[in-house]
DNA sequence: ACCTGAACACCGTTCAAGT
DNA sequence: ACCTGAACACCGTTCAAGT
């Protein structure tokens, strides 16, 4: 998709080797930047000088910093790949859940965003909300039911990855992280027995109690054990709905 | 707490009347600005302006910004009481769930915040870890079922909350409302069936089908669906763990 | 149509100086 | 100890001007 046919040149003077500026290539760039660098150090000038225009020239193509963040979520989203194929319920939705965590995985630090934009995501397509609507219907839920199936779903793909991968406090990693470490090794066994018993299986394998993000240390079971629940969960919806 | 015995009055000149600084001080006025004109346009600069002093006053409290964000969000998950009485793990989750999303409701703004700052919090207590972790616990999970668990409740607690109250997109919220209706009004029957006959159902009681934040517009009934499939899943978890 | 260039009204944060 | 005050190195965005 980036690299499809030669680009036209663009006719600025001081990058005349830079393809032409467009609203896709300049979103694909911020996507870049921000999976280099992070999010705290992007700026729409960083963007400028990486793209090698004056940051003024972006707000042709973008209406705004913010609308540029919805159409990299957007972007990252759009990975998120679903095979049309009718299939169960079940494989479904557990295709969906791993295909999203797989996508944040290759761009963990746009995380933060995703939580927060894609709820209100008008460039989202509306084939993905027809296909989970699809399933769930064709799985026996209807009425308020299907559309509290619909939200649990969402609401838990986006959850536990978006928190998974979120970056951890930027400044002096190693200062926060054995500060962490130190706090947790010095919990009372009086005040805090279950969570004493259980610090080893719990240290950096859990949500409050880790000092690294997804990224270096992966809640590969946890999520698994995530998924089989919501789903467990949900086909008990399903049990509980009267047949049509 | 806010009120409790009459502060010590400041020595600062422009402002005789004001309470002296104090790290609590600082922060609940943060959270009062940031409740009353929202997220976006909070600054270290306007807090200043706010509590009448330097902007480089409150620096003497807070090292940065972000730590200050930090104990927002804090302050705000303190407001999530759990009464320390032994309950079944059922009546446990349903009311941390709604405890939870009762101060969320009360402080929407700070939503964002929460999916990203709460995950890596230090400043979070532990008795609440101590306390789901016993729940959990003692209805018989133990070993990687107790992580999953405990890391599957924090995710389930915060996702569907801090998504359902979420500002929407900040301006022309007229122009962006009539324009997601309109969206939705001209979706064709043959490319989205499902979606196309649910509609009336799903119109604004659904994430990414909404026009409107859980301020204006709350999830109530597919909350209550949510908290069931959650809750039902891991009893089923409960279940195939093997007894000890 | 697309980009340069200057300018405006902001930021977070450091550091010296006052009391 | 606690705050003022100036200053630094940034921001996002508007608007006129060039080509």
């Amino acid at each position: 998709m980036k690299d499809a046919q030669p680009r036209t040149r663009s006719r600025r003077s001081g990058a005349p080797d830079a393809p032409a500026l467009t609203r896709e290539y300049i979103v694909d760039a911020a996507l870049e930047y921000i999976d280099e660098v992070g999010l705290e150090s992007f700026s729409m000038r960083n963007l400028a000088t990486k793209l090698q225009v004056y940051p003024t020239a972006i707000y042709w193509y973008v209406p705004t910093r913010n609308e540029l963040m919805a159409q990299i979520v957007a972007r990252v989203l759009d990975q998120v790949i679903s095979s049309k194929r009718r299939r169960s319920l079940d494989a479904f939705l557990r295709d969906l859940f791993n295909n999203f965590r797989d996508v944040i995985r290759r761009h963990p630090n746009v995380a933060p965003l995703i939580g927060t934009q894609l709820v209100s995501n008008t460039n989202m397509g509306l084939e993905f909300v027809e296909q989970l609507l699809a399933h769930l219907s064709r799985a026996g839920l209807s009425g308020a039911a299907l559309v509290g199936a619909y939200n649990t779903v969402i609401a838990t793909i986006v959850g536990f990855t978006a928190q998974e991968f979120a970056p951890i406090p930027t400044e002096g990693s190693d200062q926060w992280q054995t500060q962490v470490r130190e706090r947790l090794a010095t919990i009372s066994r009086e005040s805090y027995p279950v969570l004493a018993a259980n610090l080893p299986i719990l240290s950096n394998r859990a949500f409050i109690l880790r000092w690294e993000s997804g990224v270096e240390a992966p809640l590969d079971e946890s999520f698994r054990i995530y998924v089989d629940v919501v789903i467990a969960g949900i086909e008990r919806l399903i049990e509980t709905q009267p047949a049509a």
